[in-house]
DNA sequence: CAGCATCCCCGCAGATACTG
DNA sequence: CAGTATCTGCGGGGATGCTG
């Protein structure tokens, strides 16, 4: 994901879609982190029920711990996550989705489906490509 | 994105993250393809027209003929770019999309629109986010 | 439990040079 | 023109250790 916005580097430096003088549109860094490795998976378990911490770890398995704190906090602060951390002890935080990232949910999920669905034609494109230069 | 599929690893390191062989699943790498910085880019100027490649670059801007080239081969594999090059001198090759590609287009356009019409929600977010916490 | 801090590896991507 | 080949940096991300 292109997490570390703010750690000053980010995203694709674009051409003639780069409106800012910045070297990348806004939006695309929008993208970038609804479409990470972890930000799909996240939104797409979250598009289900609210999870805790420990629990969408998980539930989505083999991410590190790091990589699921950058990755909720970037949602987050997009607006897409919703945090509710409780004051009790031992801490108990409940993640969910905002109706903003619930569109966002569905809009990856169908992205995720339609590559589902295609991937007896791509693998097949790649036998054919891979076998054409063999 | 992980465009060197050939070359051993691919989009995110499949073997890095794929310890256990099950790990990511394949249709994980074609999302990553075309959601890719330039993957995105690429499958939008396409689905205006055909393009051939110099002409494509000075399209999408700043990328570099190394990734663009990469960014071609890679969905080219895939089965979503077609690519026609005509044996003569000098050089002249097309990139188009395929009928797979287009549907792919289609899919990475609407999300790309998404996040551009809700830039200023996400943009009030990040204002909200990071205020509660200077 | 839910994180933050630190270290460190390796692989993506940019730069450069060369070819058919 | 449309690529290929090679070198290098630097930052993503996994691992480990610590805190409230």
């Amino acid at each position: 994901m292109g997490v570390s916005e703010r750690s000053a580097r980010v995203g694709p430096p674009a051409g003639k879609y780069d409106l800012d003088g910045e070297g990348t549109c806004p939006s695309r860094l929008v993208l970038e982190h609804v479409t990470s490795r972890w930000g799909v998976l996240v939104l797409i378990e979250l598009s289900e029920r609210s999870y805790r911490f420990s629990e969408l770890r998980r539930a989505i398995g083999r991410v590190s711990e790091k990589m699921l704190t950058q990755t909720l906090q970037t949602l987050e602060r997009d607006g897409l996550v919703h945090r509710d951390a409780k004051p009790v002890i031992p801490p108990r935080v409940d993640y969910s989705l905002t109706d903003l990232g619930r569109e966002a949910a569905e809009q990856v999920r169908t992205l995720s489906t339609w590559t589902r669905d295609r991937m007896a034609e791509v693998e097949e494109a790649r036998r054919t490509y891979d076998e054409a230069r063999a």
